[in-house]
RNA sequence: GGGGGGAUUCCAGAGCGGCCAAAUGGGGCAGACUGUAAAUCUGUUGGUUUAUACCUUCGGAGGUUCGAAUCCUCCUCCCCCCA
């Protein structure tokens, strides 16, 4: 399989230097991302550059990941970083061994295939380097000229249409020479000869390259895929909770599942393409037969799935198809009733839990009284009447009309909760 | 320095001394419709055991009045024009 021709069919390429895909097909070389080591877990903005070593790999190549434990540090003007916060070296390890964990998933770490996936830390090398010797053997080969015509130093420091200059500290500047020299590292001591990453990094990929050029007198490349976008203009990969993450504790696999569900179609398209592998010829297929039964969302159905399964599981898969039949389908109290524990938890993680006293529900109360006083479910009566009125309440999936029905003991579910629903989708949890 | 205009509920923006918890639009919430979408339509949008009632709210502090978002005085902040 051609790599640059199958990105290319997925939309993932956005640039590349002249000349990668002929070196490609010359044999085994290995490419790498950089990946920002900030936290002990990958968020699904992380996807694209992942997907990009996946299809790397199964090109017959050799994919590298490195963490970016020195870079991290610095700070890249490319973005609108804010200070770093300096990672102390337990929590870098602690992250690196999280995200290789994470990425095993995509990748083939095993030593016993010949282009199995490696992951580095920048900070094993940057570190020992003195300031003096880097200076000295890596800023001399760049110009400040070279360094300040790169796009992302340019803007800081002239501003743009939107912004005004900010300037930007020297440490951000030296930025683009320390990922320079990781890939010079890399290309001495792996044989790295791609660089790939985000469009925006294309400033910081070229100054490696040149690294490569004048201190090695060598060869090296450039890839960069273009950066998500959403077909509403938001940001991609936010939700009002914030990012959505790899890691089943900071985001459970029945939000990550829901996230995928909830994509819009023209998105669907193209997130199948770039975030699965399944095979572009059948993606047509799924398209033209989602456009012939649109409301059968097929599209967010596949993508979903196959995206759930490859990070989480088929388990978990299952898990968040029936808790989300349970919420936005036609749930019954009886469904909700035959939920055991496990189950019921994963439904309703990251739903707002109230723990009240069981006393207080064994002597009857009134609704008003127990959403908007002994809860703050809601935040005064008067609300909780109008969602009465408005039919927009739900006690155990079964509406409530009549504000004067007591809550008793026969409204705990299990003996021990109550699934307060407020419209369609928001859901709230008293315990006792 | 002189003159003028303004500050209202989440936002914008009406508001005759009593009929003002305050028009209208946006946003929010809910309902119908639907595909957990978009659009549309409807209801709702200060609080109180819903009430032809009371309480809190129209920049702040006082005052006039039976009664003030509305009139008067002072203060704070914002905008515009002339020099």
């Amino acid at each position: 399989m051609n790599f640059v021709e199958e990105i290319t069919k997925r939309g993932m390429l956005h640039n590349i230097m002249p000349g990668t895909e002929e070196m490609l097909k010359d044999g085994q070389v290995s490419a790498y991302v950089g990946i920002d080591p900030t936290a002990d877990s990958l968020h699904i903005g992380h996807l694209v550059s992942v997907m990009l070593l996946k299809h790397f790999q199964l090109a017959g190549h050799k994919p590298i990941a490195l963490i970016g434990g020195a870079t991290g540090m610095i700070g890249d003007p490319s973005g609108k970083s804010q200070e770093r916060n300096l990672l102390d070296l337990k929590t870098l390890r602690h992250n690196q061994e999280a995200i290789k964990k994470q990425l095993s998933k995509f990748l083939n770490f095993s030593n016993e295939i010949e282009n199995n996936a490696i992951l580095v830390n920048n900070y094993d090398w940057m570190s020992k380097f003195s300031f003096l010797d880097f200076i000295r053997d890596v800023g001399k080969h760049i110009s400040v000229n070279y360094m300040i015509a790169k796009d992302s130093v340019k803007k800081r420091m002239l501003g743009s249409e939107d912004k005004d200059a900010e300037g930007l500290s020297f440490t951000e500047f030296s930025y683009q020479l320390v990922q320079g020299y990781d890939f010079l590292h890399l290309y001495k001591e792996h044989n790295c000869k791609l660089q790939m990453g985000g469009s925006d990094q294309w400033g910081n990929i070229t100054t490696g390259t040149e690294l490569i050029r004048r201190i090695q007198q060598g060869k090296a490349y450039a890839l960069t895929s273009p950066l998500i976008t959403k077909a509403d203009g938001g940001k991609f990969g936010k939700t009002e909770s914030g990012n959505i993450w790899l890691d089943p504790k900071k985001t459970s696999p029945y939000e990550f599942y829901q996230f995928w569900i909830n994509t819009s179609d023209e998105d669907a398209e193209k997130y199948l393409k770039i975030f699965t592998v399944i095979d572009t010829n059948e993606i047509k297929d799924i398209i033209k037969e989602h456009k012939e039964a649109p409301y059968a969302r097929i599209l967010q159905n596949k993508l979903a799935e196959e995206i759930t399964v490859m990070v989480h599981s088929k388990k978990d898969l299952d898990t968040s198809v029936a808790a989300s039949k349970m919420l936005f389908g036609k749930g019954t109290k009886e469904q909700l009733e035959s939920l055991n524990d496990n189950t019921f938890n994963a439904v309703f993680s990251g739903v707002p839990k109230f723990k009240i006293n069981k006393e207080v529900i064994s002597k009857g109360i009134n609704i008003f009284d127990l959403l908007a006083e002994e809860t703050q479910i809601f935040k005064s009566k008067a609300e909780v009447r109008r969602l009465v009125k408005d039919k927009g309440l739900s006690l155990n999936m079964e509406k409530f009309t009549n504000s004067d029905t007591l809550i008793t003991d026969q409204y705990l579910l299990n003996n021990k909760y109550i699934v307060i629903r407020q419209g369609k989708k928001k859901y709230s949890i008293i315990t006792t």
